[in-house]
DNA sequence: TCTTGTTTTGTTATAGTATAACGGAACATT
DNA sequence: AATGTTCCGTTATACTATAACAAAACAAGA
């Protein structure tokens, strides 16, 4: 499982990951009544695909391989819904979208973000989420959403330099 | 001053914090021997004059209003110089801009930007960027630079609620 | 099955954000 | 005045995202 575990592990099966992932989609969908539709999978998988978060303009050369219609409008509808599903997050620096490894629960996660191989992982942050949380109640500032991105070199490119 | 310390404060005097932004502006360029030639000073006093957030292209018909070339690069310019500075911040979330009101010494930021009136203050925090930093340093990822972003609800709005 | 209301997708157009590339002007230094 | 550097003007273009409306697919009750 692509989990924070393994972070940064290269030589993992990530077609394992992929795979759970998926299933997890299904059945994630199924118990809230929603549609995963092919064009919704099919854009899951693409962004899990890559370990690079991926740009929604990237997706669409692979909607139009598949057969379906790839206007924008298309990538950003299987986008949105898969946000609100916490089955992706956006990350706001790189306008990219990558797969989130555990989309049942309810977590505060920060994207760590490789400059140099472009992997992201998600890392959870939920202590420092509860601590800006308690800071910006002291401002007296209610917090709805928070994005944590950190920008940096992962481990396998500090050890190859 | 516009500081923490009356973050969210509606009833200062905003043409106090903006003169002492731009001076410390003038003095922080003069002593890094840099030019603030007249672009970038007035791109750097329409930010600070907006308590929002600013995006790139609000801030080119001002510029074409004192007379000065309105094309995208030349504000994309004046901001690439203000950041790299540290005069200004980019809120990713927002695409849009926003006067730091501490640029001379090292900090770390994060934004509280209001959903409703669309208001982003700078609040400290360090602690919070410890914390990430030692927990990304944990999965062997070294931090360069982080980016924390938070939406919620300011008090003026919820005091209006 | 037929109807009807809802959700999803196709399609076209457009809005919004940011950068490439190159020539010319202004500036600083000699 | 000559020279190298930084900054600016200008044009074009890339990249990211959404609006709006019609058609199709789906779900559920009559
Ligand atoms: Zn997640
Ligand atoms: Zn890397
Ligand atoms: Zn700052
Ligand atoms: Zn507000």
């Amino acid at each position: 499982m692509c989990a924070d575990t393994i972070a940064f592990e290269t030589h993992h099966d990530h077609s394992q990951c992929i795979e759970q992932a998926m299933d997890e989609a299904r059945s994630l969908c199924k118990a809230r009544s929603l549609r995963l539709t092919p064009i919704r999978e099919l854009v899951l998988k693409l962004v899990w695909q890559s370990h690079k978060p991926l740009g929604a303009y990237e997706i669409l050369p692979a909607l139009a391989e598949a057969g379906f219609n790839s206007a924008p409008p298309t990538v950003y509808r299987a986008l949105d819904f898969l946000q609100e599903q916490g089955l992706v997050h956006r990350i706001a620096m790189l306008n990219a979208f990558i797969g989130c490894p555990h989309p049942d629960d309810a977590h505060h996660g920060c994207f760590l973000i490789c400059r140099h191989c472009n992997t992201a992982v998600e890392a959870d942050s939920s202590a420092a989420e509860a601590l800006i949380r308690e800071q910006a109640s002291a401002l007296g500032f209610t917090t709805e959403q928070q994005s944590i991105e950190v920008l940096g070199c992962c481990p396998n490119c500090q050890e190859r330099a």
